[in-house]
RNA sequence: GCCCGGAUGGCGGAAUGGCAGACGCGGAGGCCUCAAAAGCCUCUGUCCGAAAGGGCGUGCGGGUUCGAGUCCCGCUCCGGGCACCA
């Protein structure tokens, strides 16, 4: 399609020029109130897609518009640039990861310079920077040593043919290894944590006061999942010596327990276990190592559950009857959660009632459910009502009796009050090559010994082999394996483990506010400049792990001193951004349907393509890229031919008194500025977008009138307001005709952004509507200060209501003046 | 299985509990042109009607309200996430 301007001369043009002026290039000492603009920083998987588009759009819509608000604002970028995609690419094509890795990243550089982001590129971060890993790693120090990193025992997935640890997205839906085809099975190793659950309650709680979408904090409220219960001991019987803890979060149903679960990996498995039982116990243990937690899940049908259950031949003591119960062993019980183990109540808890069934165990209801349960189905009933078969907390409420059995737990000394949370200690140990290295070596003396902090940053050598297998190469490695210990200068042995990219990204907003720094991670007052991040903009899909990770790596750098005086919460503002879905499925690379946005840049410009991600619909809402697509990007192309037109076109000119005409086209003018503000204020930038459609049009109708000229002031006034509103969405165009109307003078990317005038948007008549019985039957245009008595009487009046009510008597008049009056009948 | 979302014309979407469908795409007709493209103008939820006008209409079933796309209860279907909230 021929354009009205050659648009990618115009949009080279000002790339160009917003590069060498620097205009969005901040200094730590600028003057200005800060505003902290925040993209997520982007994995570097190759040139940039249509999610990148539409987040860096967003980004930098907040960027310019807050600029022309007079803030001075951070707008940095980086790249995420370690992670298993560059890894596994090495093993397939011998390229180092460092080599392929920056090859990506030149390449999404470029996608967002074409796209008319600006950044300052000074303040440049990729995470595989040596100067980067330094402070990575000071910073997992000071944690260790302040006690919020350690070392445990967890399971991991091991491929017996690599003889390498997979991570998830490598085991196939099968249970195999996506290389080997070999069946992935579970092993214990001896890996790093982070004490996240040690802020569980902080992170739970702060939650209120944030301003993010709700969707988001109930994800995350929902993930550190608190409940409040009790823990409590089960005797095994004729075993004085054993008991099994259990958790529950409704202790009032107690004397409903008719059996009790253990999880398959429980500790005291094998000791409860009597010989006849042993062999399907351990057939269990072993189908419950090779399932992953979601199959685990999903099998949710009864049938399923009788497979996954076996009796241990023990039975334990329910303290609260004195009789013995039968003690299973059960795949649905996680060792990961509470106790591990749990008192099944099957009157109360739907699976529990599902495995009862299977297995033929006593039902006893110790609530009182509605009197139409049973005849309505019946099964387990977990809402509210009076305590039954329950001795001393029969006829209490649920939260009373809650109450009445833990005081009696702790009485009777066999059990207490316990908050548990779903929340997990963060993993943080990754068995791979390329990541950050793990600043730690084993001596055989020493043990596990810190590296001193003058010898970092251990950085990954070089000359390493990728083997097919997908062995971490540093494994291997005999000149990164061997060291010495720095307590005796003894022989040691490197961690080959690396950190979690998580990591990485759990602190780089902070390392943007002074990434110059090479004493520490940050200067304090350079983050105290700057944070927190004002505006925080990425996908809906790291609401949890990301953002939970980043918040808690924020206070544990406040509490271990490394960054005073911030605010504990990085982000103030999140606006989480939806997904773009193809042929019904999330666009993502290993679906193989990206849409690369290079072909529009080159076609109808970064400038249309931005308007139709801003006006395709609301932010937070997925997207379908359809056939449609294509068409609808072609008419954003379409409006700024239209917009260049009307700007360009030598449009003869009027002076003097203004017309009501005139004065119409000001109010408009006016009315969309307020508006476009608003909507860009509440991130509605698609009605922003529509607002500044409707001005054009009307501008163009304005100008092509064929009984008058307009007036020149007038006309000035609405394409330079025009202009300003549409100059943070597309702002090649807009800068270009900017300079084309006021040559020499600073750049509509420099100037206010444009205020409006009370007086103009003030309605003095207002169209009233008039109901009959909610149905519409008259609008009579009214003055806008109208009285109820006045607004009443002109409804009644009506000749169209008057024939509507057909001669009945109104029984009642609801009336909203100016807007509505409803005559009831 | 659990958690989080979503559903409005042919399509993307708009709408402080108060005129459903702004804006755009697509479609139809017209102007301009030798012709086409581009541009400009008009119409475009659906049914009845020549028209004026009227009926119906926001996934389904209930409820609250003078009034519900919007709030409440119960479903259906679609999308996403997951480490079984004991």
């Amino acid at each position: 399609m021929a354009r009205a301007y050659d648009v990618t001369a115009v949009e080279r043009k000002w790339q160009r020029h917003w590069d060498d002026e620097g205009t969005y290039q901040i200094d730590n000492d600028d003057p200005r109130e800060k505003f902290y603009a925040l993209c997520m920083y982007p994995y570097p998987s190759g040139a940039a897609h249509q999610g990148h588009v539409r987040n860096y759009t967003f980004g930098d819509l907040t960027v310019r518009y807050q600029t022309m608000q007079g803030k001075g604002v951070l707008s940095p970028i980086g790249f995420d640039s370690f992670g298993l995609p560059a890894e596994n690419a090495a093993i397939k094509t011998g390229t180092h990861p460092r080599i392929f890795t920056e090859a990506r990243i030149a390449e999404l550089t470029a996608s967002l310079r074409r796209l008319g982001a600006v950044y300052d590129w000074r303040r440049e971060i990729h995470s595989h920077d040596p100067s980067y890993i330094k402070w990575n790693q000071l910073i997992f120090l000071r944690l260790w040593e302040a006690g919020l990193a350690y070392r445990a025992l967890a399971p991991v997935n091991w491929c017996p043919g690599c003889q390498t640890v997979l991570a998830n997205e490598q085991v196939l839906a099968d249970g195999t290894c996506d290389r080997s085809g070999d069946i992935v099975e579970k092993r214990n190793l001896e890996q790093w944590f982070f004490r996240i659950t040690k802020y569980a309650d902080e992170l739970l709680e702060a939650l209120d006061d944030l301003e993010w979408p709700e969707r988001a904090k109930t994800m995350q409220r929902n993930w550190i999942g608190r409940s409040e219960g009790a823990e409590f001991d089960l005797a095994v019987q004729g075993r004085p010596d054993v008991t099994v803890k259990v958790f529950t979060t409704r202790p009032d149903t107690s004397f409903g327990m008719t059996y009790a679960v253990m999880a398959p990996e429980h500790p005291l498995v094998d000791e409860v276990t009597t010989a006849d039982q042993r062999e399907a116990v351990e057939a269990l243990r072993i189908r419950a190592a090779l399932s992953t937690d979601i199959e685990r899940q999903a099998e949710g049908d009864t049938a399923a559950l009788g497979k996954r259950g076996a009796f241990t031949g023990s039975s334990v003591i329910n303290p609260f009857t004195g009789s013995p119960v039968p003690l299973f062993v059960a795949d649905y019980v996680l060792m990961g959660y509470g106790t591990g183990a749990i008192m099944a109540v099957p009157a109360e808890d739907e699976r529990d009632w599902a495995f009862a069934q299977q297995h033929g165990l006593p039902i006893v209801r110790t609530v009182q459910p509605p009197e139409d349960w049973d005849a309505n189905g019946g099964g387990a009933y977990s809402g509210d009502g009076v305590k039954i078969n329950s001795s001393f907390l029969d006829g209490l409420d649920i939260a009373t009796a809650k109450a009445r059995s833990i005081d009696w737990l702790e009485e009777q000394g066999v059990g207490e009050r316990k908050v548990n949370y779903r929340l997990r200690d963060w993993l943080v140990s990754r068995q791979r090559f390329w990541g950050c290295p793990i600043p730690a070596v084993y001596c055989e003396e020493h043990g596990v010994v810190p590296v001193p902090e003058d010898q970092l940053p251990i950085v990954a050598p070089d000359d390493v082999e990728f083997l097919p297998t997908g062995q971490s190469p540093l494994s291997l490695h005999e000149g990164f394996l061997h060291t010495t210990c720095p307590i005796d200068g003894g022989p040691a042995r490197r961690e080959t483990d690396t950190m979690d990219t998580f990591v990485d990204s759990s602190w780089y907003f902070l390392r943007f506010t002074d990434p110059w720094n090479t004493e520490q991670p940050f200067a304090p007052l350079a983050a105290q400049r700057f944070m927190p991040v004002d505006q925080y903009i990425g996908g809906i899909e790291h609401a949890i792990l990301h953002l939970l990770y980043a918040r808690f790596y924020t206070r544990a750098l406040i509490d271990v001193g490394l960054a005073p005086g911030i605010d504990r919460e990085p982000f103030r503002h999140y606006l989480a951004q939806g997904m773009i879905r193809m042929d019904g499925t999330k666009m993502s690379k290993s679906k193989g349907n990206l849409i690369a946005p290079e072909h529009y840049f080159d076609t109808v410009g970064a400038d249309a393509l931005r308007l139709f991600h801003l006006f395709v619909g609301p932010p937070f809402d997925d997207m379908d890229w359809s056939e449609q697509t294509e068409q609808v990007i072609e008419g954003c192309g379409r409006f700024f031919d239209r917009l260049w037109r009307t700007c360009t076109a030598e449009q003869t000119l009027r002076t003097g008194a203004q017309t009501p005409a005139d004065l119409a086209v000001r109010q408009a003018v006016h009315r969309t500025i307020a508006d476009v503000t608003r909507d860009v204020e509440r991130w509605s930038y698609n009605t922003a977008v529509a607002h500044c459609m409707e001005l054009l049009n009307l501008v163009q109708r304005y100008g092509n009138a064929t009984d008058a000229a307009p007036h020149a002031e007038v006309w000035d006034e609405a394409i330079d307001s025009l202009l300003k509103l549409l100059a943070v969405m597309s702002p090649h165009v807009t800068a270009e005709l900017w300079e084309h109307r006021h040559p020499g003078e600073p750049s509509v990317h420099l100037q206010r952004w444009p205020a409006f005038d009370p007086e103009l948007i003030r309605q003095d008549t207002v169209m009233m509507v008039i109901q009959v019985n909610g149905k519409v039957r008259d609008r009579i245009e009214v003055d806008a200060g109208i009285s109820e008595a006045d607004a009443e009487a002109a409804a009644l009046t009506s000749a169209k209501v008057i024939e509507a009510l057909g001669g009945a008597t109104p029984k009642r008049v609801i009336v909203r003046p100016p807007r509505l009056v409803n005559v009831v009948i």
